[in-house]
DNA sequence: TGCAATTGGTTCGACGTATAACTAAATCAT
DNA sequence: ATGATTTAGTTATACGTCGAACCAATTGCA
């Protein structure tokens, strides 16, 4: 049963690595930071904060309900404040504390730690020169999604 | 704040390609089976079944627990049987049945079907290209957990 | 202007997974 | 042999995510 495209083979990695990197990372971020927590932070920090719900939904690739889960816990340790949007009754703009910005911080140092040593085997050259194919397969997941807002997707990571 | 090398932009676009490709998958996966229940049907059917749950789990990535929860599912649904191991009196071992091995190739075609199209961009010595990076990854994380057991891997995983 | 369709945020219910803890069986060491 | 350690499978608990549903507010269109 040779059937094995380089397409699956290529997800099974992909899938692999992202459930043995999340992990990694979720047990050295500080303060019990969830992986998901973490994302939100490094977005707001990287594109802006003053931010929707619904617009860092999207962009971290998650949807809204998920996202009022991540906020609310976020709000509780006081690494972000809300407040109304101005522009629109129903938004919720989101905003980094300094707590925010400094676990973010931490986050960065703790993750550059735990993953550094890990990838020493891997040079930045051939990360690099493997990483456009992983941006195209992202951008044609992301566009196959039922044509559903293409929107911003986050950017670099880490 | 260029603090971005390449192994984070890397494993943010791995977490992407990864939650895109799972949604995608599950969305036309039969009978409402789950990923990680097609990539046990997937594993058994590629290197043999007969194997243990603790076996199985350790190949796939998960928890015990979670493989406990996968075999009690797919057994309810009739896609796999175990039985005792009578090597070793704690240990069951897995069996796919006819209708397991079914769903299975119905899994791959349907997968066939929606990752494909999505791939159609990517040519396979692209993908190939980019493989044995993702394998390095792959290896120098698995070594990583603290020596664990670096066991077998699924495969190719299709 | 007024109503339909869309969007934002939330809650609810279902589900998969992780960790911790427990029991049984196998392995190791003395 | 015998007690300590490890391993297999399971259960309990916590938690994050999804999909469906709901209401409020906005947008689109007639």
């Amino acid at each position: 049963m040779p059937s094995d495209p380089p397409i699956f083979a290529f997800l099974n990695e992909v899938s692999i690595i992202e459930h043995l990197a999340r992990n990694r990372l979720e047990r050295v971020l500080p303060d019990g930071l969830r992986a998901s927590h973490f994302v939100v932070l490094n977005h707001l920090v990287r594109l802006g904060d003053g931010r929707s719900l619904a617009r860092i939904a999207r962009a971290v690739q998650v949807e809204r309900p998920a996202m009022t889960n991540t906020i609310q816990k976020l709000e509780a340790r006081g690494l972000v404040r809300t407040g109304p949007d101005p522009r629109d009754g129903r938004g919720k703009l989101v905003y980094l504390t300094e707590a925010g910005r400094a676990a973010r911080e931490a986050g960065v140092a703790a993750a550059a730690g735990a993953i550094g040593p890990v990838a020493a085997g891997l040079t930045p050259a051939e990360l690099e020169a493997a990483l456009p194919t992983l941006r195209r397969l992202r951008a044609a997941l992301d566009a196959a999604r039922d044509a559903e807002e293409p929107g911003e997707v986050a950017g670099g990571g880490g």
